[in-house]
DNA sequence: CGGCATCCGTGCCGATACTG
DNA sequence: CAGTATCGGCACGGATGCCG
C-alpha cells in the first residue's frame, strides 16, 4: 500500500537537529511512555496484560502503540513465544536501562 | 467569547495523576521548550528577539506560545519595561533552574 | 492472549497578517 | 519591539471491533 509514514512517535527532524535534549524528549515523550518505562524499571520483564493492569487508564491500543515506538527506539525489547496462546514479554534494553538517571531526575523535579 | 480552554500545554489530568514523570514531561515537552530552557540556562536573562535569533527555525508565534506555557508552569519569569518601545526579558525562575540536572541527564542520554 | 484496522474528535503547530 | 488573531493541515490519541 506504499505507506511511507513513520507511524508512531518517531517523527524525525521535528525540532532542531543538534539538540540532544530533543532527541531524548522525542523518544520518551508520549502519553504513556513515562509510566511504561517506570513500570519496566521497577518490575523488570512484564507481559502485555501485566502492563495493562499496572497502567490503568491506558487502552490496549495505546499500550501497543507506545510499546512499538519504544521498541523501534531501542529502549524496549520484545520477546514472543511460538506457543498457543502467545506469550509476549517486554523488558528494557541496556539503552533503556540507562534512562534510569533521567527518569530519576524527572521524578525528583516533578514530585516537588 | 467565553473561551475557557487552557490554550497551550497546560492540559490537566492528561495522563496518570500520581506519576511525577508525567508532571515533568508535560511541562517541558513541547516543540521548543527544551531548546528555550537550554538557552536560558546558558545565557541567563534573554530578550525576546535574542531568543528568536538563538533559536533559528522557531517562529515568533511558537516562541511566544512556548514562553507563555513556561511562564504559566512557573519555569520562566517575564519582565516588561513600561518604556516605548517595550523591552521584555525572560529568565528562569528558581524552579526553572532546578531543571538543570534533568536537562543534563537528558543531554547525556540523547547524545549517545 | 496480544494485538491491528478503522473511524473520528481534538489539539499542536506552521503561515500569514495585524497591533500597541 | 514584542507580541496576538485567524485559518488550516496533520498528527496524536480515544472508542470500537476483528483476528491469529
Amino acid at each position: 500500500m506504499l505507506k511511507l509514514n513513520l507511524e508512531g512517535g518517531l517523527q524525525m527532524a521535528k525540532a532542531i537537529e543538534n539538540c540532544p535534549i530533543d532527541q531524548t524528549l522525542q523518544q520518551i515523550a508520549g502519553k504513556w511512555k513515562g509510566p511504561i518505562i517506570m513500570t519496566l524499571l521497577e518490575h523488570g520483564q512484564c507481559r502485555f496484560n501485566e502492563l495493562e493492569k499496572r497502567l490503568p487508564g491506558c487502552s490496549r491500543r495505546m499500550l501497543a502503540l507506545q510499546l512499538n515506538d519504544l521498541v523501534k527506539a531501542g529502549i524496549v525489547a520484545k520477546e514472543v513465544t511460538a506457543t498457543v496462546p502467545v506469550r509476549t514479554s517486554y523488558s528494557l534494553t541496556p539503552r533503556g536501562r540507562q534512562l534510569r538517571p533521567v527518569i530519576e531526575e524527572m521524578q525528583k523535579w516533578g514530585s516537588v
